[in-house]
DNA sequence: TACATATGAATGAAAG
DNA sequence: CTTTCATTCATATGTA
């Protein structure tokens, strides 16, 4: 279809995702207008940052009128967006932290994604890295049932020899390398940096 | 070769995203070189899912030297591939399930005490629609003990002649395709509903 | 060129 | 409040 605009259903038209009248529509999850959002960004811009129940309800009521918009959509917005506005804080590009191959690549003005990435922000320490951190596995999710969350140390990941060495041209295909899963690639990989 | 550029900067669209800081500068999204893909491929299959941001931080790093990478774009990758796996597997097991023998079926979903979404939940689960309740009972926020956070009541925020922007460049970045295509009328609303 | 697909990035919703 | 999940948007690349 086009880029982005596929023929789903729920998207727009903020009125006609059963708007109460039940047009039938199967309505997904709220899809903010650009004025619901300015409107939104606005307040927490003022200030605002936890609206208490009350005052949830008198935006989602004002809100409403651009669209359809229950309370609840207005606490998670307001919930997302001061969490990822403080975890934005850190993008922490690592940047090329290289010695022996110039990649150059100086800048790091990427100042255009909104919001992202929670936990980088906590890693703030100048700590060197390929320390060898044992991370018990934490308790994942039910859809996990096969695999503990832990890598085998072993497993080598970076060729500690052949850094600039590396002739093969294999600057084509970015990702068409994804079937070998059948066989295990001569990968001298080290996992011992985590 | 590849190091020679470092294979991040993507090729046209861009017009030197990367230390293009004098055209455009607006880096395109990352380009995973075959070692990053082969590397962080190798991660997942050994069992690494949901990696902690010490984890992010030590893969970032080790795959720096391969391109340009940033913390966001390991942490993204892992939520796709993730999210992906399991979404394949979803579909083809949504019916091969079957729950007869082993109802092993985990249904919370009755577990809405987490903040106050139950206060909303009035408005939302039992009515579909978005109904004006100009009558609020006692709310009492337990969660919200203190509140130093203050709007300005006379924020206008919606213009009644034309809204514009707020001086808002980073935030109206909302998808651009949507296209209202119902023109809102200009109302008069402040913030004083607060 | 046009469409299809893969995947990076964003964010609403919810669990913890 | 923090972290995860699910769905969607956006774009690069592949294919006809």
């Amino acid at each position: 279809m086009d880029e982005g605009m596929s023929g789903f259903c729920i998207k727009a038209t903020a009125a006609g995702c059963g708007g109460g009248n039940g047009t039938g529509t199967k309505c997904g999850r709220w899809n903010p207008t650009t004025e619901q959002v300015k409107v939104l960004t606005e307040l927490f811009r003022s200030g605002l940052r936890t609206p208490s129940t009350d005052q949830i309800q008198k935006i989602s009521t004002q809100l409403s009128f651009y669209g359809k918009i229950e309370s609840k959509n207005v606490f998670y917005w307001f919930q997302n967006h001061k969490a990822r506005e403080r975890q934005k804080r850190r993008k922490v590009s690592i940047s090329v932290h290289d010695d022996h191959h110039n990649h150059n690549h100086d800048l790091h003005h990427h100042h255009q994604h909104k919001d992202f990435i929670r936990r980088m922000d906590k890693i703030s320490s100048p700590k060197h890295f390929l320390e060898v951190n044992h991370h018990h596995h934490h308790h994942h999710q039910v859809y996990d049932h096969h695999q503990p969350e832990k890598v085998m140390e072993t497993l080598q990941l970076f060729p500690l020899n052949s850094f600039e060495e590396y002739s093969e041209p294999e600057k084509l295909m970015i990702r068409s390398m994804h079937a070998n899963h059948d066989h295990h690639p001569p990968l001298d990989l080290r996992l011992s940096f985590l």
